[in-house]
DNA sequence: TTTTCTTAAGCAAACGTTTGCGGTTTCGTT
DNA sequence: AACGAAACCGCAAACGTTTGCTTAAGAAAA
């Protein structure tokens, strides 16, 4: 190293006298040292401010310490995956080098193998289609888990239970008393909406007496409001509305206390996620938890599992959304 | 490295039955090869999957190629902050590890220098009491800036100019008609927040028909609505009321709705950071832009600078915050 | 044919560690 | 006094690169 601030072994051998390997036992309490050089040789380190050196470390073991993490954390949903992601991993003693890019994944895989990272969570941000040089990725071995979204490649895999979750939103409202339901659905392109909205129709379409309606076209958020407005012109019967986020489902709150109908005399909502962000609203939110804390755990462990060569075949874990009841159905 | 699916240049040599120098020349695209050797070994190296190893750089150069990001996500302005800082990373092909502590960052700070980071971004999450650690690490002149809140130790920082903002969240209010105003204050510990306050408190003081008064006690947001309600009650005459943080301002139009004060009708109030989440709220908000693009910018900047090692002195820079006016003042 | 020049590619050292092996003390026993 | 054992510590190789120096071979010039 030419940096200057940088106190190697050789640093403190030098100015006590002894060899690097004497350093290195003294440092790592390995072999038999007297107790007058390691005094010494402790010192020294002190005064000099000798930290571990991960990198030459990591040439020769392999092991950097480093996790590589992409994903956008733009998201609440994200981040908060993320900061338990990053727990988990300082609990082991890992550093997390996260990074993302909006079209496509490849350039930041290939600069964290560069950076040699140990293992990757990987949590798309679209469905996954040119995949060809991931698979090139994996087939070599490198560690990866992908998080929420299941890309076409033989990858372990944690995320939510979302056909259960939808199946139970709309259960939930069936046992309410609700028969005529819309189904809020705005993500044409993520699966796991797709996948709530198709456990939703599904108990829908099991119960003779319960109709359904589609709700929304469009993106991530509603900006066009006379979507929902037109809904309910053509639709004033339907008074139990799933979401696939809590965001939409606020925004339909509040959208329905602008026309009048009140939540949940008129109209109950079900929201997903539980985001409880507090300035998210005044109304308590019925809605799903996705069990954040369990999900980072599980991959994070999964992914250790996979980087200590111990599995084998490829992993699918679904953990199962917790309906929330508060004030909103 | 004993793991299987790294490739080095001994490999791509092994392949070829050229030296390991020749293969690195090749690479790098250095020295005189000619055409056949050069062929053979792109071929090669596409067909093993060779990536640059950073880390036997790393540990010749003292070039990691990574730089710590030390600091909190949880919050909105922190995250955009970070999402920014890693774009300006991004281009100059640097990666962010990313980590925090609640406590202290004493260990945060001892784990990235172990990993060899070529420098740290702080963005302290309290005002910063313990510095011993800090100092001994800057004065051994690792590269650091710190954003937002300033900390005990010379050390480069790229803030916001609070106090301007706050001046001018005053003023704004005041040009409006204002005289009576109010200042809702719940960051006892967070300078930035005290300067915002100490501004708008000066430009009040500074005019004579102007009169102040401060709201609130507590942490960071305001789980106890009554004290607002207290507060208006006690002083129905304040018009302009100014806050530390866009949440806060929503949370206030809300509450001040529930007591049938009309925005901007009745009260004025102007919100801080410009945060602009879709769903925070139906009301566009009268707020102060910190420009976050321009504070990313010129901390990666000055890093970077530091890391060439062509400054010497410590700089401060704060970015005047931009009044955005909309619908709430 | 011999010398010089150019081109191409290998050798070896260095970066900071760890660790098996071996070497040198020191001390206790006979 | 001589020997053995234990305690302590250094040597050197290895991890993956880069790069100045050297070597080798072939071509051009003398």
């Amino acid at each position: 190293m030419n940096n200057k601030y940088t106190v190697s072994l050789k640093d403190i051998a030098e100015s006590t006298g002894v060899s690097i390997s004497t350093v290195s036992r003294v440092i790592k309490n390995k072999g038999e040292i007297s107790d007058a050089t390691r005094k010494k040789i402790m010192n020294a380190a002190r005064k000099l401010g000798y930290h571990e050196n991960r990198l030459s470390n990591a040439i020769r073991t392999g092991k950097t310490g480093a996790i590589g993490f992409i994903g956008m954390i733009d998201d609440s949903f994200f981040r908060k995956l993320f900061i338990r992601i990053h727990d988990e991993l300082q609990l082991r003693n890992y550093l997390p080098i996260i990074s993302w890019q909006s079209e496509n994944e490849r350039e930041v895989i290939k600069r964290m193998i560069e950076q040699r990272v140990d293992g990757i969570i990987f949590v798309p941000y679209f469905d996954f289609a040119d995949n060809n040089y991931f698979l090139e990725v994996i087939k070599r071995g490198l560690p990866i888990v992908s998080i929420d979204r299941k890309i076409p490649a033989d990858i372990d895999f944690v995320g939510t239970d979302d056909y259960y979750g939808g199946w139970m939103m709309a259960k939930h409202l069936y046992e309410k008393g609700h028969r005529q339901m819309g189904f809020y659905h705005c993500y044409p392109d993520a699966s796991p909406a797709n996948l709530r909205r198709d456990g939703f129709m599904d108990f829908c379409s099991k119960h003779q007496d319960c109709s359904v309606e589609l709700i929304g076209r469009g993106g991530w958020t509603m900006e066009d409001d006379s979507i929902l407005v037109d809904f309910f012109k053509l639709h004033p019967e339907v008074s139990g509305v799933g979401t696939v986020t809590d965001y939409q489902a606020m925004q339909i709150i509040q959208l329905l206390g602008e026309i009048e109908r009140e939540v949940p005399g008129d109209v109950s909502v079900i929201g997903f996620g539980n985001v409880q962000d507090p300035w998210i609203s005044r109304q308590a939110l019925t809605t799903f938890d996705q069990n954040l804390s369990e999900m980072a755990k599980m991959a994070v462990t999964m992914l250790f599992e996979r980087m200590s060569g111990s599995m084998t075949n490829s992993r699918e874990l679904r953990i199962k959304p917790e309906l929330i009841v508060r004030d909103s159905a």
